[in-house]
DNA sequence: GCGGATCAC
DNA sequence: TATGGTGATCCGC
C-alpha cells in the first residue's frame, strides 16, 4: 500500500471478437501454427515470477486469463498499448542502427570510464536491511478469523483482489488480479473484503519494531521498510543476519505476522533478497565484491525495482543500459525523509456520460480531497484531473494556478472547468489530484539533487509558469518582509519589454522557435521583408503552443512575429572547429494585447534541435536574461538568480576554449566521443561546465574530481538516455534473462 | 508546466 | 457482469 495514505484501493467494493491475436508480442518466437495456442500472445503480469507461485501451471493461468479477458474493453484497449510499445521497440532498434563501428569504440571508451568512476563511490561497507510482510493484507484477516487458515483466500473483490495467500497462489491467484478470473482458477477462492485501517494498525506495530533497530528506517509502504543496522551491527559485533533474524521474532511476537527479509550493502540489493526466501524466511549478501557480482550477474532483470513489464520487454529486444545495477548501486547513503509531493483520489464507477453523474462524483472527489489535505495541513497550486474513459485510455488536465488552493470548493471551481473542456464522453473513472505544494521550494535544492542541470533549469524550464505564490515562498524562507499581493509585472504591464533569449546551436542544422502562451494567436512568423517563414501547428489546441521552423540558421538575421514581435539574431562567435557557436536572440514587443498570463517572460522560447531530432538538454534551453530585472519586484530575485548563474556559465564554457578537436576529441580531457552521440556530448559538455561552475563558487580544484552529487545525476540520465548507444542482442530465451547477458563482450556487430 | 506512461505496492 | 487506488517518476513537448 501506500507509504502516505492509510486509505486505499477499492479492491471491489462484449462485445467484439478479434481474430488478429497476433497483434499482441508478434516480437516473440513464432510457433509453426500461430492460432494454435493464442493465449500465448496476451502478456500479463500474472506469470511473472512471485514468491509462493513456483510450481503454478502457467500454461493454464494464460489460458484462463486470455479466455476471459478477450474481447473485453480493458483486453481491447491493452492490445492497443501493446501496439504502442512495439513502435517504440522499433524506433530503438532504428536508432541503434545508426550507431557506427567508431561510434560504439568511443562509447567503450566513454562507458568504462564511467564504470571506473561509479566503482571508485561505491560503498559496500554499510549493512541494509529490507523487511516484508508475508501476504500482508491476507496474513491480517487470518490473524483476526483463524478458521481461514489454510485455505485460499484472496482480499478483495470479483472485481479486483489485493492480495492472496499462500494456499491462494498455488493455483497462480495474485494481486492486481480480477476476482471474476481468480475464482475460474480457484473454485473454492475465499473472497474477503479489504479492511485497510486494520493494516494499518498493525503497520503500526510493525514499525514499532522497525524503529527500536532504526529510529531512522525508511518505510517503502505499510508493509515493508529499510533499514540501516550498519551501526547495530558494529556495537554488538553481530552480523547483519542475525540482527534479522532478532527483527523477525520480534515482529512475530508483536504481530503473530512473519515476514522475510534481505540483507546486503545497499536498499536495492537488499529488497531483492528478501524477495528470495519468502515466506517466513530471508537471505544474505556477504559484503564482498566478488559476492556481488556473482549474485548480480545470475540476477533476472525483472527482479530490480524500477523494472516492469515494459521495461523487461524492451530491454529484451534492444538496449545495453544497466550500468549501475550491473555495479551494485543503489542507495547506501544514509535515509532521507521524502516529503510528500502529491495528494490524490478517484474512483470508478459503471462507465456513463452522464454529466451530472460526472459533477456529483467531482463534488464528493474535491469533499474528499479537501478533507485530506485539511488533515496535513497542505495547499497545492497544481489541480490535476483525471479521466479514465469507457475505453480504459486514461487522459489528465491540469492547471498550475497563481494562488495555492485546499478547499473543497476551490477544488471543485477548477476541476469543473477543466472535466467541462473534455465532455461530453464516457467514463468509468474520474479522480482528483493536488501537487506542488506550498513551502516545498526548496526541498529540490538538497545537496543530493544540486546538480548542474537542475540548479540551472531551475526557473529556467520554457514550460514553466514563474508562480507568483513561488515567490512569496522565497521571501519568506529569507526572512524578507512579505508581500501581501505579488508583483504584476509579471502578468501584466508588459508593454515595451524587451526579453534577450541566448541560446546555443549547431551550424547548418535546424533552429526550432516554438512558443507557448495563453494571449497569442499562433502568430505567423515572418522575415523583415515580410516574407512568412513556416508556421506550424502542433496539436494542442485550443492553447496556442506550436513550432516554428527555419530551416538554416543564418546569424544576425531578423525575423518578425506578426506585428508584434521581433527576434534579432545575432552571432556572437564561433568556436575554433566551427561546430558550435553562440548567439543571441532578442525579442522585443512594443505592444501586447492583454495576454493572459506570464506572457512577457514565458511567450517566446527557442531551442536548438539537431537534424537527428534529438532534444538538446540543458545549454539549448532558453535562459532568460531579463530585462524585467529592471523592475525592483520579488520576482527578479528568482529568475535573477537561475538566469545570472547560466549565462555566467555559459560564459565560462565559451571562454574556456573548450572544443571537439577535429569535431571529434574533448579538448579539456581527450577522451574521443564522435559527434553522432549527441547526447553523450552534450553531457561530456555539461560534465565539464559544471566543474567551472563548481570552481566557481566553491573554490575546488578547476579539473578535479567529481562530486558525488554530480556523479549521480549522469549516473542516472545514463540509465535512462541513450538510446543512440543500445545495442541489439540475441533475443533467444528471453523469459529469465540475467543481467550478465546484457554486458556483451563483443560490441560489435557482424 | 502538461500529458502520457511506467512502476510499486 | 466484472480489470482498483495512491503516489512517484520520467520523457517529450
Ligand atoms: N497491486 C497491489 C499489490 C499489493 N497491494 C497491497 C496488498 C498486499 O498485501 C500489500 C503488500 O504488498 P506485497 O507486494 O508485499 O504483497 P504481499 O505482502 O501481499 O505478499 P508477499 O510480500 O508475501 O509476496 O500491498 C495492493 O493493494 N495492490
Ligand atoms: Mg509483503
Amino acid at each position: 500500500m501506500q507509504p502516505h495514505h492509510s486509505r486505499a484501493a477499492s479492491c471491489d467494493g462484449d462485445a467484439i471478437r478479434h481474430d488478429d491475436e497476433a497483434a499482441f508480442n508478434c516480437h516473440q518466437k513464432q510457433s509453426p501454427h500461430k492460432d494454435d495456442k493464442p493465449w500465448h500472445s496476451y502478456d500479463t503480469v500474472f506469470l511473472n515470477a512471485k514468491a509462493g507461485m513456483d510450481g503454478v501451471d502457467k500454461e493454464k493461468v494464460q489460458k484462463v486469463v486470455y479466455e476471459m479477458s478477450k474481447g473485453s474493453r480493458y483486453f481491447e484497449n491493452e492490445k492497443r498499448k501493446e501496439a504502442v510499445v512495439e513502435q517504440r521497440i522499433d524506433r530503438l532498434r532504428s536508432q541503434a542502427c545508426l550507431i557506427t563501428a567508431a561510434g560504439l569504440a568511443s562509447l567503450e571508451k566513454v562507458v568504462d570510464k564511467k564504470i571506473g568512476e561509479l566503482e571508485a563511490n561505491r560503498d559496500l561497507s554499510r549493512v541494509w536491511i529490507h523487511v516484508d510482510l508475508d501476504a500482508f493484507y491476507a496474513a491480517v484477516e487470518t490473524q483476526e478469523n483463524p478458521s481461514l487458515k489454510g485455505k485460499p483466500m484472496a482480499v478483495g473483490g470479483l472485481s479486483m483482489i489485493c492480495t492472496a495467500n499462500y494456499e491462494a497462489r498455488k493455483f497462480g491467484v495474485r494481486a492486481a488480479m480480477p476476482g471474476f478470473i481468480a475464482r475460474k482458477l480457484c473454485q473454492d477462492l475465499i473472497f474477503v473484503r479489504p479492511d485497510f485501517e486494520k493494516y494499518s494498525k498493525y503497520s503500526e506495530l510493525t514499525r514499532q519494531v522497525f524503529r527500536e533497530y532504526d529510529e531512522r528506517f525508511i518505510a517503502r509502504s505499510m508493509d515493508e521498510a529499510y533499514l540501516d543496522v550498519t551501526d547495530i551491527c558494529r556495537e554488538r559485533t553481530i552480523s547483519g543476519a542475525q540482527v534479522a533474524e532478532e527483527i523477525r521474532h520480534h515482529v512475530y511476537e508483536k504481530t503473530k505476522l512473519t515476514c522475510s527479509a534481505g540483507v546486503g550493502p545497499n536498499r536495492l540489493l537488499a529488497k531483492v533478497c528478501s524477495d528470495i526466501n519468502k515466506p517466513n524466511g530471508q537471505y544474505v549478501l556477504p559484503n564482498e565484491r566478488s559476492a556481488i557480482m556473482n549474485f548480480i550477474s545470475a540476477l533476472p532483470i525483472r527482479k530490480v525495482s524500477g523494472i516492469g513489464k515494459v521495461t523487461e520487454r524492451m530491454l529484451k529486444d534492444v538496449l545495453d543500459f544497466f550500468f549501475s545495477v550491473g555495479l551494485a548501486i543503489g542507495g547506501s547513503e544514509p535515509p532521507q525523509d521524502e516529503p510528500r509531493k502529491s495528494l490524490s483520489n478517484e474512483r470508478t464507477f459503471m462507465a456513463t456520460t452522464d454529466e451530472s453523474f460526472f459533477s456529483k462524483k467531482l463534488e464528493e472527489l474535491a469533499e474528499a480531497l479537501a478533507v485530506d489535505m485539511a488533515k496535513e495541513g497542505l495547499q497545492g497550486r497544481t489541480l490535476t484531473l483525471k479521466l479514465k474513459t469507457a475505453s480504459f485510455e486514461v487522459r489528465t488536465r491540469a492547471v498550475s494556478l497563481h494562488q495555492y488552493i485546499f478547499s473543497k470548493s476551490d477544488i471543485l471551481l477548477h476541476a469543473s472547468k477543466l472535466l467541462k473542456a473534455e465532455v461530453p464522453l464516457s467514463l468509468r473513472l474520474i479522480g482528483l489530484r493536488l501537487a506542488n505544494f506550498k513551502g516545498e521550494m526548496f526541498a529540490c535544492l538538497s545537496p543530493s539533487q544540486r546538480t548542474l542541470a537542475s540548479y540551472l533549469n531551475q526557473n529556467t524550464s520554457p514550460y514553466k509558469t514563474p508562480g507568483v505564490t513561488d515567490i512569496c515562498e522565497y521571501e519568506t524562507m529569507n526572512s524578507m518582509p512579505h508581500r501581501e499581493s505579488s508583483p504584476k509585472s509579471i502578468d501584466q504591464d508588459n508593454e515595451n519589454e524587451d526579453l534577450r533569449l541566448s541560446f546555443k546551436a549547431h551550424v547548418g542544422r535546424r533552429l526550432n522557435l516554438s512558443y507557448k502562451s495563453d494571449g497569442l494567436q499562433n502568430p505567423n512568423y515572418k522575415h523583415e521583408d515580410g516574407q512568412v517563414v513556416t508556421s506550424k501547428r502542433l496539436d494542442r489546441d485550443p492553447l496556442t503552443h506550436g513550432t516554428l521552423q527555419q530551416s538554416l540558421l543564418k546569424p544576425g538575421e531578423t525575423y518578425l512575429a506578426g506585428e508584434e514581435a521581433s527576434i534579432v539574431l545575432q552571432r556572437r562567435g564561433i568556436d575554433s572547429c566551427g561546430s558550435h557557436f553562440e548567439s543571441k536572440l532578442c525579442a522585443s514587443w512594443d505592444s501586447m494585447e492583454k495576454p493572459s498570463t506570464s506572457l512577457n517572460v514565458d511567450a517566446l522560447t527557442c531551442k536548438a534541435e539537431s537534424e537527428m531530432g534529438f532534444r538538446s538538454s540543458l545549454l539549448d534551453s532558453i535562459g532568460i536574461e531579463d530585462q524585467v530585472a529592471a523592475e525592483s519586484s520579488t520576482s527578479i530575485l528568482q529568475i535573477d538568480r537561475s538566469t545570472h548563474v547560466k549565462s555566467e556559465a555559459t560564459n565560462l564554457l565559451q571562454t574556456s576554449s573548450f572544443t571537439w578537436i577535429e569535431d571529434f576529441r574533448c579538448s579539456v580531457c581527450g577522451i574521443e566521443v564522435p559527434a553522432e552521440l549527441i547526447s553523450i556530448r552534450q553531457e561530456h559538455e555539461d560534465y565539464h561546465l559544471a566543474q567551472l561552475l563548481q570552481e566557481e563558487s566553491g573554490g575546488m580544484g578547476l579539473w578535479s574530481n567529481h562530486n558525488d552529487s554530480f556523479q549521480k545525476q549522469i549516473g542516472k540520465r545514463c540509465l535512462r538516455e541513450e538510446s543512440g548507444t543500445r545495442r541489439k542482442l540475441s533475443k533467444k530465451d528471453a523469459n529469465c534473462l540475467p543481467i550478465d547477458a546484457y554486458f556483451v563482450k563483443n560490441r560489435f556487430s557482424p
